[in-house]
Formats: structure tokens, C-alpha cells, sequence
DNA sequence: ATAATAACGATAATAGTTACTATAATTATA
DNA sequence: TATAATTATAGTAACTATTATCGTTATTAT
């Protein structure tokens, strides 16, 4: 009902999740937008990221150790997860679409999306050991 | 370092996550486990869950709203989460054991294991409408 | 039985996130 | 362009989920 307006800070922190080709959580997003206003509120952070993937222009992506992380690139695709560091990384591997139905048998309600994260230990952690 | 030692406290929580179909939070398995032990805190279930977690007796399955449940059942399987009510629920899928090699195409790094959740409107949810 | 040590219950502390409110920025209207 | 209406902001308080602390209790070893 109540009608969206246009805010610097949230074109600010729109573009930093478009740049970035890593998955910022909300603080690294703080962080980064702080750059450009430096007294932006972690609560205005929050209410943008919140914003936007409410509007489809972010992706929220939970891991298992808690951390969320945020990325712009909303065509469907999957993260890898680092089990050392944490950090999230983009894979290639194209969507299953198959799968949803797949997954559907035997199951008594609609199946209409999923997710897929896949883990082990990313290129800087094999280095460091 | 330190040696595991036997409590009836967790041995309750173990059994109410085998004996259980559903996928209860750390505050689901606190309300259950009162039953038996009135006045147990509820840092002990947390404790006790991701020592379980941690031994590789129970399965810790984070949803994207923030909700943490706990699986008893370890064979690796995949969950739906209806976007509604936000319960979990087990599918039958068999899980997709070469798609790891898959996603691992054109990745400087080693992936050794996924995890995957459908979403969409559970059976009870749809009934409701 | 006694000693050693892990686990417990109670509670405090922490981290991440959301809610509140007065002020500032944006948009609509005259 | 000035003014009014309304959304967004910064700053802060509040909240939720989880972990840490610590004196006491339960379990295990001697």
C-alpha cells in the first residue's frame, strides 16, 4: 500500500551487491557503503537488503554456521561454501529444472523452487595447509 | 581431549529426535524433553544438540527464515520447507550422489558434499486456503 | 568409598536483527 | 518554486537465538 521512494542509500548498496562478486553479509555491506555515507545506520543496511530481495533484486543465502549472505545476481543459480573459511563462491553448474518435479513424487503439496549449496574446502584454504 | 560421559539428559534428547517424524528447533526438543526432565535449561539442549550434531548423530538444517532445525535421521536425504508455515519436511528423492563432480567443473577447489531444499506450499497449507 | 571430571541448571552475556522515533529527504501538489 | 504529504534515515532501544560462565550435581575411574 505504501508507495516506494527513491533513496541514495539504497542505490548505494544496490550497486555494491551488483559489483562485488563476493556474497556480502550485511555487515560487510555496512562496511562497504560507509565508504560513500559514512554515517549510513546498520538498521538502514538491514532494511534495504531486506527491501530488495523482497523486490527481487537480491538473494538472501542462509549457511549452515549462521552467516547470511546477500548477492545480486538474482538468475537462478548455486554457492559453494567454503567449511573452513566460510566464504561463498558461485558455481557454473546450470540449474536442475527437472528436479522440482522429480522430488515432487510421492510428496502431497506443490514444489515450485529450490536451493543448493554445496561444500568442502575453497582454492585459498587447500593453499594455506 | 576431554571424555564423553553418559547423561539421561541427552540420551532423552536423542531418542525424542529418532522417535520424532518432524524436524523440531532447539526449542521444539526443549518444550518435548520437559516432559521428562521439568527443569532442564535450555543451554543444555542446545549443547547437547550440536554435540549430537558434532558426533554425527543428528543433522542441523537451516532454513532460509532464520529457523535452525535438527534431523535424528543422518542418511542423507533431502527436505522441503513450506514457504507458508515453514515446516520441514522429509522428500524421498534418492540423493544425486555425481552431481558434486558436476559442480565441481571449472572450480579451483574441492567439493565433498551438498545439501539441497525444495520450497513451495506443504499439503496442510494448501488445504487452508 | 573416594576422587576426578564431565554435565547440569541457572543466569549472564553476546551476536544478529528488528522496532521505534524524531528528523531529513523525496515526491506530489498548488 | 514553495508548500504539503509521506517515506526513508540515523540513532538507539529492544528483541531473539544462541553461547559462555560458574557453582553444584551426576557419572566414571580408582
Amino acid at each position: 500500500m505504501t508507495v516506494l521512494k527513491y533513496s541514495r542509500q539504497r542505490e548505494s548498496i544496490k550497486e555494491l551487491l551488483n559489483s562485488s562478486c563476493d556474497h556480502p553479509t550485511a555487515d560487510m555491506v555496512y562496511m562497504g557503503v560507509r565508504q560513500e555515507f559514512p554515517n549510513i545506520s546498520l538498521g538502514t543496511v538491514y532494511r534495504n537488503l531486506n527491501l530488495l530481495v523482497d523486490l527481487g533484486e537480491a538473494v538472501k543465502i542462509t549457511t549452515p554456521n549462521g552467516g547470511v549472505h546477500f548477492d545480486g545476481r538474482t538468475a537462478p543459480h548455486y554457492h559453494f561454501c567454503c567449511n573452513k573459511c566460510g566464504e561463498v563462491i558461485d558455481l557454473e553448474l546450470e540449474e536442475l529444472g527437472c528436479i522440482n518435479d522429480a522430488a515432487g513424487k510421492n510428496f502431497d503439496g506443490i514444489i515450485e523452487s529450490h536451493s543448493m549449496m554445496f561444500y568442502g574446502t575453497c582454492k585459498k584454504c587447500l593453499k594455506s595447509n
